[in-house]
DNA sequence: GCGACAG
DNA sequence: ATCTTGTCGC
């Protein structure tokens, strides 16, 4: 008869994550993804959080937004916030959106004209126990185009490390070169992908709004410069950077 | 008890 | 997410 706190929550998120899931758009919605080369694509962005060791509370937001294709930095916006939903399997966007949400809405009040053509996320989209991971929720709730790239395999839908994924890994020979991430329900939810020559472990990339897997896919490689898709490793990099500079390591 | 568990 | 530097290998 005692519903454990966290069950009722979890019901709750449920619920709201099958209503919001209605809303994804699977498909390409832009002009510039139907070029070959990405032609007026021209601003991609990336988001990510940092936090301060032993303090899951405190983060560092952030956003950058780079030029496409050369993607250098056109504006960065490091924000510390206080998260306030536990971390908890399958609701990762519970706890972060709301802050990566925020950075897109003061980038747009203060430089529209720096607004992303696509956001790339770190972390699932479609691939996820109910099809709507972190770049589904950011994409809907911003309703700008957007990409998950994680950077370890959720064991999901069926989907897990099994000799023969593995096997598959390994017969990634190149940059760009993937696998499909396919459903018990026949559905391929995402792609395993061989982001550089130089590096064997993949990247597990799936739609998050208003892209198709295969443009997702594609964009994602054209952004590598080293595993990680440029976007999301400058997220990360300045989002750390920024911890370390104001919140610096005490000596005990 | 053991493994899984995006970030 | 974070704990952690240098080091072995291509």
């Amino acid at each position: 008869m005692c519903t454990a706190p966290a069950e009722e929550l979890v019901k709750q998120w449920e619920s709201e994550q099958a209503r919001l899931r209605q809303q994804v758009v699977e498909e390409d919605t832009e002009d510039w993804q139907r070029s070959p080369d990405f032609s007026g694509l021209e601003r991609v962005g990336g988001v990510d959080l940092s936090f301060i060791k032993g303090d899951d509370v405190n983060a560092c937001a952030q956003l950058v937004v780079l030029s496409y294709p050369d993607l250098e930095l056109l504006y960065e916006d490091s924000h510390m916030v206080t998260l306030t939903a536990p971390y908890i399997a399958g609701f990762l966007a519970f706890r972060e959106t709301p802050f990566l949400l925020e950075a897109l809405q003061r980038l747009e009040r203060n430089q529209p004209e720096l607004l992303p053509q696509v956001v790339f996320v770190d972390g699932n989209g479609l691939f996820h126990y109910r099809e709507f991971g972190l770049a589904c929720h950011l994409g809907v709730l911003s309703g700008l185009p957007s990409v998950g790239v994680a950077k370890n395999l959720l064991q999901v839908q069926g989907v897990d490390k099994s000799e023969a994924h593995q096997s598959q890994i390994a017969a990634l020979q190149k940059g760009g070169d993937s696998f499909p991430l396919t459903a018990a329900s026949g559905k391929v939810l995402g792609k395993a992908l061989r982001s550089s020559n130089k590096s064997s472990k993949p990247v597990y990339v799936s739609v998050g709004h208003k892209i198709c897997l295969d443009t997702a896919v594609r964009l994602t490689h054209s952004c590598c410069r080293y595993r990680v898709p440029e976007p999301i490793r400058q997220a990360d990099c300045r989002s750390r950077e920024y911890l370390r500079i104001h919140f610096p390591a005490v000596d005990t």
